[in-house]
DNA sequence: CATGATTATTTGACATGTCTATATAGGTTT
DNA sequence: AAACCTATATAGACATGTCAAATAATCATG
């Protein structure tokens, strides 16, 4: 059961090209209002830990696209600044669980809340029927975030790695 | 398109908040996905100049919250890149138009389709209600984006101070 | 038209992000 | 236990992004 999500047949193909270009706009349009305090490799980690929780650090280099060394001093910089910290891995002494530290998990909270606040301002700013109309598309808007994060996902979870689920 | 928008009483503040962070989800997972092969401030740059047109070194330094120097060098390297040009400013000689080339503009609806092909994929796998609920929202998404963009261009400035210093 | 303000560039410095190649410590296999 | 494999770290290199300060060109004005 992979897919809770397609009891119902899928929409027509294509047929959300336009919402997709209005998405992607919206996308850009935050980004480029976003402070840019810290790089797009860091951000994106803290997400990633904060979502799937502790990782391999060699797991977030093909999950980052980067090399690993780029990795480790990514994370180094990380840990300096209190964000995050390297935990013994119970099951292979060689490997280092990266993790968010409180501290982390606040960073991560703030900045999504900068975000949210930034778009509730201007969601207050619609007329009632189009933040209607987007409110009912909340389930739509979700789903289309956790299908995009399982299929990332790819492997479910591998906090109890075996050592044998490369590639 | 900029006065559809305020016919209608606004809707209840702060009634968006959970829409707004699904939204930031979103946001944050696309970023996650899209390929990092530009900055940021790159593609910020690329983008504010293919919607707003030509603009001054320095509008583009405080739209971009970083100091002159900096665009100089940035749009040196968008142009050895062919992406943009300096155009004289008929009005001031002494200022330039940083102005798109066709290479970037082609550039920037390529990176938009990369995005919104992603996203095709991910609301394509949506049930049919919730594909639906999406398309309604869709007046709503796009006016969010150009309410945005209507603040943005009326106000300088609005993404960090320019004098402040960041860590 | 001379002085002061502005616009952009240059210069010099520093931190970051990234890579490849190599080293080290720990696992796995025969 | 020897030989091989794997996970991370270190070293060295390079491009980028950023700034502040100084320079050059042009504009605006008294």
């Amino acid at each position: 059961m992979l897919d809770g999500v397609s009891d119902q047949p899928p929409a027509e193909p294509a047929e959300g090209s336009d919402v997709a270009l209005a998405l992607y706009s919206l996308v850009a349009m935050v980004v480029g209002i976003m402070p840019r305090d810290i790089s797009l490799t860091m951000a994106t980690t803290l997400n990633l830990l904060e979502r799937a929780g502790p990782q391999r650090i060699t797991h977030l280099a093909t999950r980052l696209g980067v090399a690993q060394p780029s990795v480790t001093s990514l994370v180094s910089k990380l840990e300096h600044e209190g964000l995050a910290e390297r935990r013994a891995d119970p099951t292979d002494a060689r490997g280092v669980l990266v993790a968010l530290t409180a501290a982390g998990r606040r960073y991560v909270r703030d900045r999504r809340q900068v975000g949210a606040d930034l778009l509730v301002e201007l969601i207050d700013g619609l007329p009632a029927d189009q933040a209607r109309s987007l409110r009912a598309a909340l389930p739509a808007l979700e789903a289309v975030v956790a299908l995009a994060h399982r299929r990332a996902d790819g492997t479910d979870r591998l906090t109890t790695s075996v050592g044998e689920a490369q590639r």
